[in-house]
DNA sequence: GCTAAGTCTGAAACTTGTTCTAGATTAGCG
DNA sequence: CGCTAATCTAGAACAAGTTTCAGACTTAGC
């Protein structure tokens, strides 16, 4: 049901968990402060309290840091999601409302924002395993707006369609090239795509 | 008619015309080569036969440096295009043809690709202006691809959501965490969005 | 408690993007 | 031609991500 994060992480003790934990949150503190380029390892490592090797054997990139922070906050939004589901009338509508308020969460921390969508679409191969998991989180969060357990493939590319979207759109507003209300409209314009997907006369099947 | 790219370039001499085509060209050389990473500023320096400081004069950074790049063979592209457009029966097929097309041409250079689009996404605001070039660029090809001389709001909407989606794809096949044939998938249920705002009984003006 | 293996620390070193400087070259102009 | 301002060159210097290493500390097994 729940979505497993590490596949083979080796049992971390509580001194390993409480040193993750720190470092996670550092570096969540520095990019809240100054977004992508305020994150230095350097500064991470010290505000952690760990020496820059432990930092490195942790997460062996800034972008590999930032994209496990992006993680982290994802975990946070789908459950918070979970509590209080989105209530629109369609699937579309609860989608669309489900990404605004996301992105409202973002635009209370742009600078934490930036530093992790940066980090997320800057990302190379090095980094694909932990680039899926948030990729799969972000799905899992789309699809539960929908109210699907079994989505078509169909449905499914239209579910990466909004994942593109959304990352692309934050982008866009990040670098201050698209306005709040312009992400808006391009989030409720993708969002049309799941009528087209609906097959009719099949509700969702949600209690 | 034709995107102007510079606004106030202030009438290079032909040396200087010439020490940044060399300057583009070793971009394009050593991005085609190992991609993003193998473009290394003093590199293109030495390539191009101009000193570091000079580098730096015409580009102010690696990301300036490669978002040019970009510009220079999206405008390849649009002049291609132009001699031989798209020949679908209708808005959306056309549109997908020419972003597979696009697609074709970058899977022929994928180190190229992944340089051009990584610089292109992580760019910040002080690039906005340049990536925006791109933008318009783009635009321009896929309203060319629709065939539309006055879109409606609506329209450009749906034509912002493609852009979208064609970058954030573009950036998943990089990292390869999508296939070729899921990025073909992608594009194709995004264009279905261009139907849903067509004006019905309102087809094309183009002669 | 003792020891071997693994982990953490502190610090230096290395890489590559970026900045700076002093002197040489070039362009525009009288 | 000769002057002046702008541009270009070579190279050092700096910044931040990343690597490396010797020695101190933890952990697990005995």
């Amino acid at each position: 049901m729940t979505a497993d994060a590490r596949p083979a992480a080796p049992a971390l003790t509580e001194r390993q968990e409480a040193r993750r934990r720190r470092i996670l949150h550092a570096s969540a503190q520095l990019a809240s402060r100054g977004g992508f380029e305020a994150v230095q390892m350097r500064e991470v490592a010290e505000a952690a309290g760990v020496a820059l090797g432990t930092l490195y054997r942790y997460f062996p990139s800034k972008i590999h840091l930032l994209v496990a922070t992006m993680q982290d906050q994802l975990q946070h939004l789908h459950t918070t999601l979970r509590k209080r589901p989105p209530a629109g009338e369609d699937a579309a509508q609860r989608v669309a409302e489900t990404l605004m308020r996301a992105f409202r969460a973002l635009q209370r921390e742009p600078h934490l924002a930036d530093a992790m969508v940066r980090a997320l679409t800057f990302a190379d191969r090095s980094v694909s395993p932990e680039v899926d998991t948030v990729s799969r989180l972000t799905t899992a969060i789309i699809l539960d707006a929908m109210g699907l357990e079994h989505p078509t493939p169909e449905q499914l590319s239209a579910v990466r369609v909004i994942e593109h979207t959304w990352h692309s759109a934050l982008i866009t507003w990040l670098s201050g090239r698209a306005s709040i209300a312009q992400v808006k409209i391009d989030i409720e314009t993708v969002c049309r795509l799941i009528d087209l997907t609906a097959e009719p006369g099949r509700e969702t099947g949600r209690g």
